[in-house]
DNA sequence: ATGAAAGCGCTAACAC
DNA sequence: GTGTTAGCGCTTTCAT
């Protein structure tokens, strides 16, 4: 059996409350250092452990934060960077980190009532609004923290920090229509296009130039687009430039130009979005909306924590701007 | 407050005992189909939520498993696959997966006791093996589930699924070497690299060829290995081949080495390792030592799922063979 | 087929 | 300063 509290009582000579107020409260001022002292180093003798459940059941404090993410239709370092910034605010607040990890999968088990919300004290819900809505069965409760993050799906009546990808959608069509392309395509893999601010921009920025729409559907991913491509162009032609809804489809689309024979941006210009690491490293690196990840995540897990201290604080909200950057692939 | 067993009790007019079998023995047969349905519908009316932290205090079992990662020396997509693969495995057993990051900071922190391993059902600690031991203050405990998965840092006594990178760092050799280069580099970020797997192919294919020794000692990541292959080879000039650590640092030294007009693999050859998706989609993909990954975090979580159902199997040990993939970066 | 009661390991209020 | 006590919400005997 592992060590308790009481174990260490029994050794120490001491009741089982004051090991617990010796280990829990450095500060508590009701305790001798002799007294202290001898119970961390028995207790630290007997490799004594606390039970995180039990404390958990008594404080109503987990100590673990969700990170709730969306994984239906990115795949790659995106995601592993909002982790890993998440884990790290987190760790250096002493919270674990829950990964869940949502898709449409989770729509249909929620509907079923096979899967449930984590016990956490306060969850970061990233791109991932509906199914964190659904495993909740529509209602969010009241008293939990929660902040929703990203560039769309964003939660009503909790903290929020929105990526706008909307100026820099923007730019990049003015970019592209700017060197004189003509025939421009959007490439995208989300069939429920209408109100995103990419399509949004490219739409507008078309019919402004005169200029006709060229809405291109493929998978996620990168192998998807990639071998899509190449049939598209061997059947339609190429167009003077690709406008990709992600970091991922773009890549997929570059590579599969250039399997096909075609130079980018010589014969097709491509832009991506997301800022992923890996556009900096292609032979000519892809022109990109950045998003400031990390400022994100450290702001949404800012949000938690401090309405876990306080729940009563008013609401935030931040929007924050990505940001157009020209590269080769695009002839920047 | 949040609904309790209690609270559904009252409103079904049973006992809390009741509606605690009710919920959780779908197939116990001393109590009525009535009465469950009952039960089961007024909780769902209630949005009646478990309390996890209870359970967990009576059964034993907190239903998560800590994913344990070592993250200083990678940095990309190869750790968000681990993590992806062992999510998706959990989920389908229905484990929570917790996420440990673990580095060269958590040793100094456990070294302060300032860090304490997760309570969960099991460890998949995935070449983390002295973080984790430190954590548990070097002994680990004997009756947690532990899975250590990966190239190196195995721990001992529990089960393994080990990566053997040995067969592929010497095909990978043998394929520079057989090409009449004579300058082949090993690019690493790793100090305490005598005993890797990868540089012993290294040191005894060069020297049974007759060839002399250059190691090049690199940060880990991208964007270090980036700059200083240009700054070596401005200063040294350029080998014929490069043998690098991982791809990460394959993926800098390729892009280096594009930086400073050098083309791959006309002027110098490139090879990595791990197989990490980003290699196949440069211009000129990289050769690269394709770990399956996907197979390991698999068995490592069946390992562990099978030992928290039965603590007292065998100790189960895999090794699984990497493969060296020949591409166009090293004229393949 | 259901209820009563014990107790998981811990924290915190209160007693001394 | 330290001990005693009462639960936290749940599962699981043991009665009935």
């Amino acid at each position: 059996m592992r060590v308790t509290i009481r174990d260490v009582a029994k050794a120490a000579n001491v009741s089982h409350a004051t090991v617990s107020r010796a280990l829990n409260r450095a500060s508590d001022p009701f305790i001798s250092d002799a007294t202290r002292n001898r119970i961390i180093e028995t207790a630290r003798q007997m490799g004594y452990q606390p039970n995180r459940a039990a404390r958990a059941l008594v404080t109503g404090r987990t100590g673990q934060i969700s990170l709730c993410l969306w994984t239906e239709n990115i795949h790659n370092s995106y995601q592993w960077n909002v982790t890993h910034v998440a884990h790290a605010v987190m760790q250096s607040r002493s919270y674990e980190l829950l990964v869940n990890l949502v898709g449409y999968k989770t729509l249909e088990l929620a509907e079923k009532n096979l899967v449930s919300p984590p016990s956490v004290d306060g969850i970061i819900c990233y791109e991932a609004a509906p199914a964190l809505g659904a495993m909740f069965g529509g209602a969010l409760p009241a008293h939990l923290p929660i902040v929703t993050a990203g560039t769309y799906n964003l939660l009503h009546g909790v903290d929020r920090v929105a990526i706008d990808l909307s100026e820099g959608s923007f730019d990049a069509m003015r970019h592209l229509i700017g060197q004189g392309r003509k025939r421009i395509a959007y490439l995208t893999n989300d069939k429920s296009v209408n109100k995103d601010p990419r399509y949004i921009a490219y739409v507008s920025s078309m019919n402004e130039a005169g200029l006709p729409l060229e809405i291109i559907e493929t998978p996620s991913g990168r192998a998807g687009p990639r071998l899509l491509i190449g049939q598209y162009v061997a059947e339609r032609g190429a167009p003077d430039a690709i406008f990709c809804h992600n970091d991922d489809i773009a890549i997929g689309a570059y590579r599969g130009l250039r399997d096909v024979g075609l130079g980018v941006p010589e014969d097709v210009a491509v832009v991506g979005c997301d800022g992923l690491e890996d556009t900096e490293y292609l032979d000519n690196p892809i022109s990109t909306i950045v998003q400031p990840l990390a400022r994100v995540l450290e702001l949404s897990c800012e949000y938690v924590l401090a309405r876990i201290d306080n729940p009563d604080r008013p609401i935030e909200s931040t929007v924050i701007k990505s940001k157009f950057v020209a590269r080769e692939s695009s002839g920047g």
